[in-house]
DNA sequence: CGGGTTACCTGACGGC
DNA sequence: TGCCGTCAGGTAACCC
């Protein structure tokens, strides 16, 4: 489900939600084998706990209190989302509940389970196995930049558009943004990573950051089932160019946008625009 | 090590 | 209506 965008936008909607920072009276754990195993430990390490902030480490949430960070990925299908505990809003794919002091529970929810929970002790966040080995931050312009971007590419084999997906090199593009940005860029995704010149690093760095922060503004895409955490859809798939358009004319050009698979996932870009 | 493929899991959708 | 194949926004474990 959520690239960058829309992790940030669960995100921000989680921080204004919990700005009260609200004590965590109880955890319920329904299902731990989710893609690994949650902790069996986290109710107990996190009851009593009050929540300070939420903060994104490339598609990481991280749920700060004093004694424990709730570390979450949503996978493909994860949602936190807010419900009353007094109403019932249960899903037979609600595998944990945060219930809060202000009387709202706070439920992660993932049917495909690809999603995960942990628990980092404050201060070690940096030394996670999930978080050690991540790349820079594609809004972070002192890190990702086209400097950076052209040496990492020098002699990879592989197509530029598995390149900007891999998270080690930058963290945050998925599938969606990964055509998106190519296509503003005006790269092909076949093109080997390796035969991007300078110019067309310093056009993909910018075109990855512009799509990103259009895309947040907009609160995400919605394509199937992604929803902040208040159930609401993000805008920004009426802006993509050639996501899913495959068929159809480019906005630009009017030529028929084409797809085929790269590196195991659909892929969209012009012919004509994209070089 | 780099690069490609597969597996993990459930649900939605289209074709028959 | 129901069955089957295909596909889905991510990641890591495999293989060569």
């Amino acid at each position: 489900m959520p690239e960058l965008p829309e992790v940030e936008t669960v995100r921000s909607g989680l921080e204004k939600q919990l700005s009260e920072h609200p004590t965590i009276t109880s955890v319920k754990l329904m299902r731990g084998d989710i893609r690994f195993e949650i902790p069996p430990e986290l109710p107990v390490r996190l009851k009593g706990q009050r929540i300070l902030g939420v903060r994104r480490r490339a598609k990481y949430l991280l749920i700060d209190t004093p004694k424990a960070i709730l570390l979450s990925h949503l996978g493909m299908t994860g949602s936190w989302r807010f419900t009353d505990a007094k109403v019932s809003d249960a899903d037979k794919h609600d595998h944990c509940y945060i219930e809060l002091s202000d009387g709202r529970r706070l439920a992660f929810r993932d049917p495909r389970r690809f999603g995960m929970l942990d628990l980092v002790e404050p201060g070690r966040e940096e030394e996670h196995p999930r978080l050690k080995s991540l790349g820079p931050e594609p809004l972070d312009s002192e890190h990702f930049n086209a400097g950076y971007l052209f040496k990492k590419s020098r002699k990879r084999h592989v197509a530029v558009k598995a390149f900007i997906m891999d998270q080690k090199i930058v963290v945050g593009v998925g599938n969606i943004y990964a055509s998106e940005a190519l296509f503003r860029a005006r790269v092909r995704p076949q093109r080997l990573a390796g035969r991007l010149s300078q110019l067309d690093c310093e056009r993909l760095v910018a075109a990855i950051h512009t799509v990103l922060s259009e895309a947040i503004v907009a609160g995400g895409s919605s394509i199937r089932d992604y929803r902040n955490a208040s159930g609401e859809s993000g805008a920004f798939q009426s802006s993509h160019q050639v996501y899913e358009r495959g068929g159809d004319p480019c906005r630009i050009c009017g030529a028929t946008i084409r797809s085929k698979v790269i590196g195991g996932r659909s892929t969209y870009w012009c012919p004509s625009c994209q070089k």
